[in-house]
DNA sequence: GATAAATACGAACGTTCGTTCTATTATTAG
DNA sequence: CTAATAATAGAACGAACGTTCGTATTTATC
């Protein structure tokens, strides 16, 4: 690996943890190449300009996003179990913690919703990327027979995404430690709804 | 009504808007005063700093959404309809975009979730509110004996407002239509399975 | 080890930021 | 109408912002 793809990366390292804390627009790029040991010049110079040192970075957190939860998933078998595991990844992608400051995607949607460019579209595609992936494994447990047959994927896939947007929001605002247990039976009710008799 | 009371009335309306497009910590005391036809100098004198400007902007917030969603909501009958009118209201409230950047107390969570402060406090105890606000309703739907008498309050209320969550995500991100319909299907199997037996 | 290329630095640019000060104008109360 | 008070303007502040430029230093290639 190069020198500078090194330092690049590092860079784009210490910028999700920033971007996780301050938001994506909150970056500073001083700020940031203090914490990177280097020169705001130096900094950069490895992306050309403050937008392109955005979508790298949000591009980045996705690629930690996919690792961590949906990549995981994908390797348990087909149907309701890789669907409860992806809850439950997601559920431990959060309470770890690795960010300090919570999701940068989820971050970015409430900084860039009503702000038309390069950011905004970045992060609408990679929503509308994530809720496919839900909807894939909602008709993959369809087609397993886990679910009824007239499942609609995409109503599965709105109240699965639910429960989790919700469970950052308590988990983020109020630190409960219930919120897990509570993700889980709104799980639970909701596959109950839809799960194909025996 | 005082001249003063009058000015930083016009203030904040036009505060909450800004900060809608550009977040709480995004509003520029001079964008401000150049909206509202006045000097920096002017305008800050009636909060004194930016964070009493951040706080007050946060509070009127809450009033409209009180105003708009709650209020008119409590006027129906007490129990499923109610219920029922919450989502209806806050779905309305959604679509018909009063605020053009979307929801400043939503905003307002995924910046100020890691940090500590006046405003941050101010968020969170207002959606303990609004969530104790959720429960209730359900509590008095279990006694109206519109639901079953083991129903979780708080279990309910989690899972009614992740619907809101996600169809306010849908809704900013990708403006799909069909969001206020998903969310109204959503609402109505959560209610069959706690509805009680006639 | 020499040379070309990649990488980083430091200084400076023009803006904008929130805040403070004093002076001036507008409003209210007696 | 007058006097006290409230409201606003304007200028200035130090700091931080993203970006640019010329120069120095480090890395890679032969």
């Amino acid at each position: 690996m190069n020198k500078g793809e090194q330092t690049r990366n590092a860079i784009l390292d210490k910028s999700v943890e920033l971007a996780s804390q301050v938001g994506l627009e909150g970056i500073s790029i001083g700020t940031l190449a203090t914490g990177a040991g280097m020169s705001k010049s130096g900094l950069i110079a490895h992306f050309g300009s403050k937008e392109q040192l955005q979508i790298a970075t949000l591009r980045r957190s996705q690629e930690r996003f996919q690792k961590a939860v949906i990549t995981p998933a994908l390797r348990r078998p087909r149907g309701l179990p890789r669907i409860e595991a992806l809850l439950g990844n997601w559920l431990d992608w959060l309470e770890r913690g690795d960010l300090p400051g919570g999701c940068v995607m989820l971050g970015a949607v409430t900084e860039y919703d009503d702000r038309p460019g390069l950011v905004r579209d970045t992060v609408a595609s990679g929503f509308i990327e994530l809720r496919g992936a839900i909807a894939k494994s909602v008709r993959i447990a369809v087609a397993e027979r886990h679910l009824q047959a007239d499942t609609d994927p995409w109503q599965f896939a709105f109240e699965f995404f639910a429960i989790v947007l919700a469970a950052a929001h308590d988990w983020r605002l109020h630190a409960d430690t219930r919120v897990s247990q509570r993700a889980r039976l709104a799980l639970e009710r909701l596959v109950s709804q839809y799960r194909a008799p025996r």
